[in-house]
DNA sequence: ACGCCGCCTGATAACGTTTACATTCAAGTT
DNA sequence: AACTTGAATGTAAACGTTATCAGGCGGCGT
């Protein structure tokens, strides 16, 4: 910047109030130094912008798994939400794993990020308070309030509902249910849906054709082996989420039992590959990419100044493909 | 660190020497220190050591699409590599488009990164050449050599290859190609691997079954009808990659054609859903984990001074599970 | 003509580190 | 006893910005 001050004979006081339009420079020496910037190809130092001002133009986002395809969608939206910003995205997995991901957020912290993105994890309600009272927060997949912390969620019981009702409405009445994990809240709340549709019904729940499961493909592939040690019949499944179901539906093919002739599936998430699933899978959409976005923005608002506002809520909606036929 | 020297009684730069085991400190000040920063939560900030030293600690990788599994397994792979050593990887996609990429790696640059990886894309050799005169380069896909350049990449003709000869061993002659965009080398060597199985088996190649695709599902459906357009019997498909064949699948399923009886498939990349689709698709096998991994390792290692090392070459592996039959 | 007011501008002090250089002191050497 | 050596420490100057403060200067009111 020295260089650049000089080369335009003035001070590098000046430099910075034209880089930042902090105050106003009069027009010959806007052009002197406009051309001296172009001349010396000269860029701001980052970092010392960062020691000087606290703010290091970067914000945290904890994700889980970069494999996942559930995260890599909202993680789309919160790029999405920041560009054009000037902030760029600091992206870590934490596995759902509440100790590795309190570390991890502790990195994103000691690199001196200026706002911090969680998506979905296993941090406490507390712990991310916490955390925002120390930077602005935005979190996916809850319902949670606070003066800097934005939340962005979706009624999974809802989800849970709609997913089972659709299977009702085919005609099934044996509808068998493969559990996301046991203390993860969505896949909670998903199954709370379950029963609550069947309730509605007036149908009973066998708890024996509710099976437990790890939002993965292998816990979709073990389900179908311990449906059928139940001995119960079912003529449909909802699975917690969209990779359990496809490694349901792989179960189900080496058995060679034909979908959704003999057995119906609907899964959760509208992960983008279930589209090009043989049959392409029905499921219960949910706007992840939206609401990274909102998380961005909303980091982007609390930055400016702005409070956090309400939870807000975001619609889920059925996308019944072909995994799904009447009983 | 002006607190914690002056609460263990020392000063900034014995507490600054402890830190980095820059120099020998005697037991009982460097017992004082540990204290006082225990006591005081103290974390050196990172932009001061950046602005300092001149590095920010950070390792810039330009992928592609965040929502590729591809590039995805890869960015894992390299997010495996930088573990444990204090270098955060920083991501940003460049969407295939050579002026975006270039345009963030320069966004990269200006964040003060230490290292850039580059995994696939559509820079030329030369930019890359030039960007490691500026600081160490690692690229997947591509060979490429140059003082601090590594490169790691896998012989995607012998890949195309491999995947036609398993197909013209299972007694297929009429074999189809979608390919990938026509501007991309991966692409056009695996079209030559699809020659070069012919040649050697000494069948013909009719040109007409040969079709553009993009890399996208939407490629492989938009294939078929150009393979149907041409009144041209076909018993098999080489897909240019997993997604082409996932869309293609789909394309077939929704004519009712069956596979892999009616008609065989193979792809490329054996991306992680592959596994699951129904039937499981047969694929050949990149080691992009490996990859991604190799490239992370060598970028800590030239930060460490030392060479680039040659261009590293990654075995393939055909991967034959249920989408290819014999004819 | 004098003082006051605003607008631009330049000098300079931070921000929190690291490191070259200077200093101290104990232990060995002559 | 004076002198060298070397290790441990302290002092202070960078690194590249931004913001505070004060000064210069033209215009305006009296």
């Amino acid at each position: 910047m020295t260089d650049v001050a000089q080369l335009a004979g003035v001070s590098v006081a000046t430099v910075s109030r034209f880089l930042n339009g902090s105050a106003q420079v009069t027009e010959d020496k806007r052009q002197a130094v406009e051309q001296a910037i172009r001349k010396l190809n000269f860029r701001p130092n980052l970092s010392a912008q960062s020691l000087r001002s606290g703010s290091s133009k970067t914000i945290g986002v904890l994700t889980q798994d970069f494999e996942s395809p559930y995260f890599n969608v909202s993680l789309r939206g919160v790029e999405r939400g920041l560009v054009g910003s000037g902030y760029a995205p600091l992206v870590v997995p934490g596995h759902w794993q509440a100790a590795e991901e309190a570390e991890r957020v502790e990195l994103l912290l000691a690199r001196g990020i200026d706002a911090l993105i969680v998506l979905g994890g296993s941090l406490t309600d507390a712990q991310l308070l916490a955390f925002s009272e120390r930077l602005p927060v935005a979190v996916t997949g809850r319902r949670l309030q606070g003066p800097r912390l934005a939340s962005f969620y979706a009624n999974q019981i809802l989800g849970g509902r709609m997913a089972t009702e659709h299977l009702i409405a085919l005609g099934h009445r044996a509808i068998a249910h493969v559990a996301g994990p046991s203390d993860h809240p969505d896949a909670i709340e998903r199954k709370e849906g379950f029963m609550q549709a069947h309730r509605a019904a007036g149908l009973p729940v066998d708890p024996r054709l509710i099976v437990p499961g790890n939002y993965l493909e292998s816990g979709g592939e073990a389900a179908l082996d311990a449906l059928m040690a139940t001995g119960l019949a079912f003529s449909a499944v909802f699975c917690a989420n969209d990779l359990t179901l496809w490694g349901l539906r792989l179960a189900l093919h080496r058995r060679g039992v034909q979908v959704p002739q003999e057995v119906a599936l609907i899964g959760f998430d509208d992960v983008p590959a279930s589209r090009y699933m043989t049959p392409p899978v029905s499921t219960v959409r949910q706007p992840v990419l939206e609401m990274g976005q909102a998380a961005a923005e909303a980091s982007l608002a609390m930055l400016g100044g702005q409070p956090a506002g309400e939870p807000q809520q975001f619609e889920l909606s059925l996308t019944a493909r072909e995994t799904s036929g009447p009983a």
